[in-house]
DNA sequence: GCATGACCTTGACGTGCATCAAGTTTCCAA
DNA sequence: TTGGAAACTTGATGCACGTCAAGGTCATGC
């Protein structure tokens, strides 16, 4: 049992449809529907075709590839508010991921007719649409740029340097996402490298850890810090 | 010297602009110049911004990362008909990459200015760049899968696979799109590796190497081969 | 022709990170 | 509180790939 969200107010408050004006809500949510999802349960499998998007509007789900050896790879974590699956969208293309909840969570799944119902009636929602996947594909080149010209270490500095600034400016403490083996995975090395980096980063004086808590002791010699 | 070109009919035959009418091919051509580069000319630099975007015409154009200590990274190899920058004119950002000419090229710079009267004038054009954008984040995700969980030799096939497949069905031969160094750097490896994977392809049977010319001489077992 | 310099190959060696295998701690649920 | 699983740490070892250093091969200009 749940209680009935307030599916217009909901996306009126979420970053990508800040700006849509009353009429163009309500033609979106006529064609949204609400997912409650389960820790641990999926929301798509890899190869699935959509026939719309996904906005998480609570907790947190896990975007990752799977390979044949069982091995998985994190590529993107969706915490609320961000949306995911508009590109596998468009390209009617079979998704080459699987989204899985973490935690206890909610997402809403907006009808691809919506979409295309609101870019042909207003420019300027196809103009946040195309700002929207613009983004996306930046953090991903930023990513392969990371993954392809960075050491471990310096993933992690990064990482943990981006989760401060994204605390309150000047903070110097931050949480870990989510446990420590999926942020291992997004940052492409395996549990045990993550931890043996922490311990060696914490040695050197430059951040405490306890637990998920990660203190930020000397940001500027974290910073250039090389290995 | 050169001879001008006629832009109109140059836009219209690019496969991002197929679907274009008329009036909307002069509107774009309006805020359209073309520009010449020589072989190994840049075409912007790492940290610029952009206030168009680019489409290749004819040679082509490699799209980079360089790293403080002097490394390289190819991201993408530009071939004719392919448009590149629409991402980061969207964002306003400086570019992560910069744009360099392997051979003599040409190519069309486009107003943002044309990109958003076409889009505000047509909802169909809007989709159309929805759709080139999230061709290019899927083929960015498909690089973040193949660097994390495939092996040096397992992208190299992967890419020879593409390779042989994009020629005439069937077909078995293909020319390196580029110099072996750039090849490497796009399969994120060094020329001494590459160079060595392809001996051992070879070795084994499976491909034949003269230049930049291979055969795929067995592309079944090829495509099952595991290092 | 020969020289010059890109480009590519080959070998020897080093190393960053994964893997494997125990521990140890944390977190719940009973 | 306590048992047990999940999450994390720690150490020993291995290997894929990078690095360094010589050649070799091919193109282009004189």
């Amino acid at each position: 049992m749940h209680t009935p969200i307030d599916v217009g107010g909901m996306l009126a408050r979420l970053p990508l449809f800040q700006q849509l004006r009353d009429g163009e809500i309500l033609s979106l949510a006529a064609g949204t529907r609400e997912i409650e999802l389960a820790k641990g349960q999926m929301l798509f499998q890899k190869g699935y075709l959509l026939d719309g998007f996904y906005v998480a509007v609570s907790g947190q789900i896990k975007l990752a590839f799977s390979s044949a050896q069982g091995n998985e790879k994190v590529v993107a974590l969706i915490g609320p508010g961000q949306c995911f699956g508009e590109a596998i969208m468009f390209l009617e293309r079979p998704s080459p991921v699987f989204a899985q909840a973490l935690v206890d969570s909610r997402v809403l799944h907006i009808a691809k007719r919506s979409i295309f119902a609101a870019i042909n009636g207003d420019s300027a929602f196809a103009c946040r649409m195309l700002a929207g996947l613009s983004m996306r594909l930046h953090g991903l080149v930023q990513d392969v740029e990371d993954y392809s010209l960075r050491s471990s270490t310096q993933r992690v500095i990064g990482f943990l340097l981006q989760l401060v600034s994204a605390a309150a400016s000047g903070a110097t403490e931050c949480e870990l996402p989510a446990s420590k083996h999926v942020i291992a995975s997004r940052l492409n090395l395996t549990p045990e490298t993550l931890s043996r980096i922490l311990h060696n980063l914490a040695e050197f004086g430059l951040i405490a850890v306890k637990g998920k808590k990660i203190t930020v002791l000397d940001a500027e010699r974290l910073k250039r810090f090389n290995p």
